[in-house]
DNA sequence: CCTTGTTTTAAACAACTGTTTAAATTGATT
DNA sequence: AATCAATTTAAACAGTTGTTTAAAACAAGG
């Protein structure tokens, strides 16, 4: 009973790069146990199936991109002040780990892909009160009547789309990815801007 | 010498259709054969492999969406209209053909993927002198001092996140897809106001 | 009706897929 | 040293992959 202490642990990192790179029907399970040093066999004797192995993985993945999302929420900072620290939080997490919104939007849209406990996560984001926040900023007029959705929609659009589309934006644009990573620098600022003061009203901008 | 009449032409319909859901690797020769009704051989003696039908099939793709993009650039209009044009026919497009965005994102990251002609796309842009109409724009003081990769980038993230990450903010937000396609609606007003507002300056705003 | 070239078919190809088996190896406990 | 379970291995499993083959079906002109 000394699992996730080398073999399966190597496995299970291993797997995680594989995954995040090419993705669960981009790869095989001898790619992910060549990639560990390890035999085919063990894939499968310490997870049931490639599709467990894949799902340990990204519940671990997601629970990571979320706990990095509501660190400062239930801070008691003004909700501008908030919101200005979150898209920093989530732009500093994407810089580190820029495969990962792909990772996840490839997943979601997979047939027979896996299937999010939403309840527990909104749940977590609920606990904070910084829905009831907005909602308060909302009809003090301090802040734009948005839905939430749109806000969550306006917030992410922003944050990963940049770095799911590098290749893209690369290849559209025909620049280098050094010069599309400085792009990126820069771009955070925009968001910055132009989002907080697209929510909040009567700013005094400077 | 009769191609694209009946038989080619059922398999790159199949194939299209199979390709936007599914993505390359997602799919294999035979369902695009099923899903065309014809036999699998059939795929290869009319397009030389798999991989060059998709070719056929990407290339087109993304003409197509590129030729919407640039419809109204050539035209007389002020450049803040251009700009509130050229948003609203990128996202008619989208609520046409939401899988687009997708599609071309999860080739472009896939390895050994296409290989864009980007030359001939931006060539096409920036014949109908838009970039320079932005530029001048900048020097005159009506338009914010930010890069092209920026303005593009800001754009695409606005249109296309909100329908690529369909069913991932659906299951996040746990909400059903007439819902989130209600919300798609009001997004575009969103998103349209914020980014002209946040690109060109002392705007009258009403 | 036979010949010609094109189209369609079923079958086969070798390589690869996820997974299982059964034997070999290891490492600790008695 | 012998026993026992946990680990690792090579090999095989049945099914699928993209692609090719060789024969059959088709259409049209002579």
């Amino acid at each position: 009973m000394k699992r996730d202490l080398s073999t399966a642990a190597k496995i299970k990192e291993a797997a995680k790069n594989v995954f995040l790179l090419k993705g669960f029907s981009g790869c095989s399970s001898r790619e992910i146990a060549n990639a560990a040093g390890e035999n085919v066999a063990l894939v499968n004797y310490y997870f049931r199936s490639k599709g467990k192995l894949f799902e340990q993985i990204f519940q671990s993945v997601m629970e990571e991109s979320l706990s990095t999302m509501i660190a400062e929420f239930g801070s008691d900072l003004p909700l501008k002040e908030k919101m200005r620290i979150f898209i920093k939080n989530e732009y500093a997490f994407l810089k580190k780990h820029p495969e990962i919104p792909f990772f996840i939007l490839n997943e979601m849209n997979r047939e027979d892909g896996f299937v999010l406990d939403t309840k527990v996560i909104m749940t977590k984001i609920s606990e904070t009160g910084i829905f009831e926040e907005m909602m308060q900023a909302q009809k003090d007029g301090t802040m734009r009547e948005i839905s939430l959705v749109g806000i969550i929609t306006l917030i992410m659009s922003n944050c990963q789309f940049p770095f799911m589309a590098k290749n893209l934006m690369c290849q559209l644009l025909d620049i280098n990815k050094e010069n599309y990573s400085q792009n990126l620098e820069e771009h955070e600022k925009y968001i910055t801007d132009m989002l907080l003061d697209y929510f909040f009203i009567n700013n005094t901008n400077k």
